[in-house]
DNA sequence: TCAGACATGTAAGTCGTTACATGATTCA
DNA sequence: TGAATCATGTAACGACTTACATGTCTGA
């Protein structure tokens, strides 16, 4: 496999974590793991045929599916010892291109307004991404206070192949990882949204304040 | 030019805040702008000779350089107004893809322990990484409280062909511009710490605490 | 019957890193 | 003289997205 390959993981690591088809991966990514991941079709289906050629998992069609045949894809023992071996490997810090803390130092040699311009940018964009992450966090939140299943769930339920009358302690144990990560992604969006209120005055006064 | 060539950007952006050599740029990159911004030499290049064709810079041989013959690149009246609209443009969201959090996410049908294991894992890094950042930001500090020009600044200083006994103002904006990104790498580690710190007696606990 | 959802896949191109090759100068 | 450093560059690969092509079933 290849150098990081961190796709091929990714995928392997779903398969283990349940047997699915191309399609569930992506419907997962986009509905539970869109916080912290991405993967395109463009790389899922080329990554499942690898690892079926390399014996990490097996594809069989699923013959309960309507519609286009599905492909279910199920890790082998050995992609499940692969995938095992490579949570116990060191994890590189995510790579870091933030395009616009790019725009705001390369700004430094124009007006400060230019600066002020983009720090507001910054501030609103991410306030904006804050609101729409606190909205998932209330649904978590709900379904794991047992006050019932939002219907906003829904469609992650119907991906993880659970029925929505009984929440057994596991589903209930994965629900809480979810909301774990959420939480993840608001702690670090209000970080940065402090930044901005930190930042502003003192760019805006040209030095830092006297009480340092 | 290409979808979003943000190393084109990046790039033409250096050599319109002063001109510069390929070398010069991978210095800058590793000496001011590591902490949200990386370029390799493999990108440098190909891109400088790239913004040339482009009449986006002109590139002239050094004829003071010692060693090999620096070319020397500066952006065009055109690179500067390309360069000057694409700071105009809304700036992407940085790409998540966060190989840490998808490990947790993809550990949460096996032992909690193996949770465990990783968040202390993050913890442990992101507190190397924030104890790196506070280094750096004691030597920004310094400089810009006027106490000095600190040692480790030389190569900074350097790079940018300062004179090391005279700070202007516009030095001095711009070494507060570099600890003003700084800080947001520092928030945003503390952030992460945060949240192994929430996150960790709850996963352990199995549930969110009653006075959620 | 036909729009829309489900489902799988490829081609082309962009984006980015690593490893390597080369050459000149400085200084111990 | 020869190691270190300054400096430029390429080849090969790997990582990732977008746009497109295709096919099947369901239900209005």
């Amino acid at each position: 496999m290849a150098r990081k390959a961190r796709t091929h993981y990714a995928i392997l690591g779903l398969i283990c974590w349940k047997p699915m088809s191309g399609y569930d991966i992506k419907k997962m990514v986009e509905v539970g793991l869109r916080y912290f991941w991405s993967e395109s079709y463009g790389q899922i289906f080329p990554t499942l045929n690898r690892l079926v050629d390399d014996g990490l998992a097996t594809k069989k069609v699923d013959p309960e599916s309507g519609g286009r045949r599905r492909q279910v894809y199920t890790a082998t023992r050995s992609g499940r010892k692969r995938f095992e071996a490579w949570l116990r490997q060191p994890t590189d810090l995510p790579r870091l291109r933030d395009e616009l803390k790019l725009k705001f130092f390369l700004t430094s040699r124009s007006e400060t307004d230019e600066g002020v311009r983009l720090l507001e940018e910054y501030r609103t964009q991410q306030l904006e991404h804050l609101a729409m992450l606190k909205e998932s966090e209330v649904i978590f939140a709900t379904a794991l206070q047992g006050a019932g299943m939002p219907e906003e769930l829904d469609q992650l339920m119907k991906t993880l192949d659970w029925s929505d009358s009984d929440m057994t302690d596991e589903q209930s144990h994965e629900i809480l990882v979810f909301y774990l990560t959420l939480r993840s992604g608001i702690l670090v969006a209000e970080a940065r949204v402090a930044w901005v209120e930190e930042v502003l005055p003192i760019l805006q006064a040209g030095k830092l304040p006297e009480t340092l």
